[in-house]
DNA sequence: ATCGCCTCCTGCGCGC
DNA sequence: TGCGCGCAGGAGGCGA
C-alpha cells in the first residue's frame, strides 16, 4: 500500500514517539517477513533512538552511526503508535515496547516488508547502494533526468518506476505523473522530448508533494500511525477509475497492463 | 548492462 | 451462502 508519501507520512507519526524515546524490548511474533527479521533487533534493549529518517520507501531507525534498523512496509504493512492495552491484531508481527510507555507496532498481512538490522554504513548496505536520487531532493535534476533517459527502450512509465532512475515513484503516482505530463505511458522513455520530460520531472515533483501535503493516498486500508486515513485519493485523476470519464476532455480512462501492473491513463490527453 | 517475467503472501470483491 | 478467480499501494532476483 504504502508509496513515499505515505512512508514520508509514517516517519512524520511515529517520529516524535520514537526519538529520544528508548526502546524498552522489541517482540517478534512472526518472523517470516520477506526476509527474516534480523535476529539481532530482538537484544535492542534498552536502546536510545537517535533518529529516524527516510530512504526511498525505507525508514532507518538509527541507534548510532553505525547501527540502525531498516524497514520497509512492503505492500501492505504499517506502523501504529498504540497503547498497550489495546488488543493486538491479526498480522501485528513486531512490537516495540517504548521508554514512553507506548508502543510502536508493526503491521503487515502480506509480509512483503522487512525489519533488517544493520551494522555499518547503512547508506552503502546492500539494499540502498544502487538507489538514484530522491525524487523531491536536489539531486533530482531535469538534466539527470533528461540524461538517463536517452537511449532507453523500456516504457516510460516502468522506466520512472525503477528504483535507480528515481527512488519512491510507485504506481499510483507514476499513473498520476504521466496523466498531469500528457505523456502516454507505454511511450519509449528515450523517445520522449526534452521538454516532456521537463514536465514529467515536474509533475513527479508535485504530484508527490501534494499528496504528502495530504497525508497520502487511503485506498482501502492505509492509515496514519494514528489511524487517520490520507485524503489524497479524492485528487487522483486516473488510478483506480477505469471507465470513467476524464476529468479534463471527458473521454473513458483506460487500464492497461505493463509490467504486471494495472496502468491508467486518458487516451486523449496522453500520447 | 538491460529487460521482462516470476515470486513472496493474505484478503477482498466479484460472478456464478 | 459458498467457491473459485483475479486483483492489490513493492521490488529483489533470475534467466535471456
Amino acid at each position: 500500500m504504502p508509496e513515499l508519501p505515505e512512508v514520508e507520512t509514517t516517519c512524520r507519526g511515529i517520529r516524535p514517539h520514537l526519538e529520544a524515546q528508548t526502546i524498552l524490548s522489541i517482540e517478534v511474533r512472526n518472523e517470516s517477513l520477506r526476509w527474516p527479521v534480523s535476529e539481532e533487533i530482538i537484544q535492542l534493549m534498552n536502546r536510545l533512538v537517535i533518529s529516524i529518517t527516510r530512504r526511498a520507501k525505507y525508514i532507518l531507525i538509527k541507534f548510532s552511526d553505525h547501527e540502525h534498523i531498516l524497514m520497509h512496509l512492503g505492500m501492505s504493512g504499517s506502523l501504529r503508535i498504540s497503547d498497550p492495552d489495546e488488543p493486538l491484531r491479526k498480522h501485528d508481527h513486531l512490537i516495540f515496547s517504548l521508554g514512553n510507555g507506548l508502543q510502536m507496532r508493526y503491521h503487515d498481512p502480506r509480509r512483503f516488508g522487512c525489519a533488517l538490522w544493520v551494522d555499518g554504513d547503512v547508506h552503502h548496505y546492500k539494499l540502498m547502494e544502487k538507489l538514484g536520487p530522491e525524487p523531491l531532493g536536489d539531486d533530482f535534476t531535469r538534466d539527470y533526468f533528461y540524461q538517463q533517459s536517452r537511449g532507453r527502450d523500456t516504457a516510460v512509465k516502468q522506466w520512472i518506476m525503477t528504483n535507480s532512475t528515481v527512488v519512491g515513484v510507485g504506481n499510483i503516482y507514476a499513473c498520476e505523473a504521466l496523466k498531469m505530463a500528457g505523456i502516454h505511458p507505454k511511450r519509449a522513455a528515450g523517445k520522449v522530448s526534452k521538454a516532456r520530460l521537463a514536465s514529467l520531472h515536474e509533475k513527479i515533483r508535485t504530484v508527490l508533494q501534494r499528496s504528502i501535503d495530504q497525508g497520502g493516498t487511503t485506498l482501502k486500508d492505509f492509515l496514519h500511525s494514528d489511524g487517520q486515513p490520507g485524503y489524497f485519493k479524492q485528487q487522483l485523476a486516473v488510478y483506480d477509475r477505469e471507465g470513467q470519464p476524464c476529468a479534463d476532455c471527458d473521454s473513458m480512462i483506460k487500464r492497461i497492463v505493463l509490467g504486471q501492473r494495472s496502468t491508467f491513463y486518458c487516451p486523449k490527453c496522453q500520447k
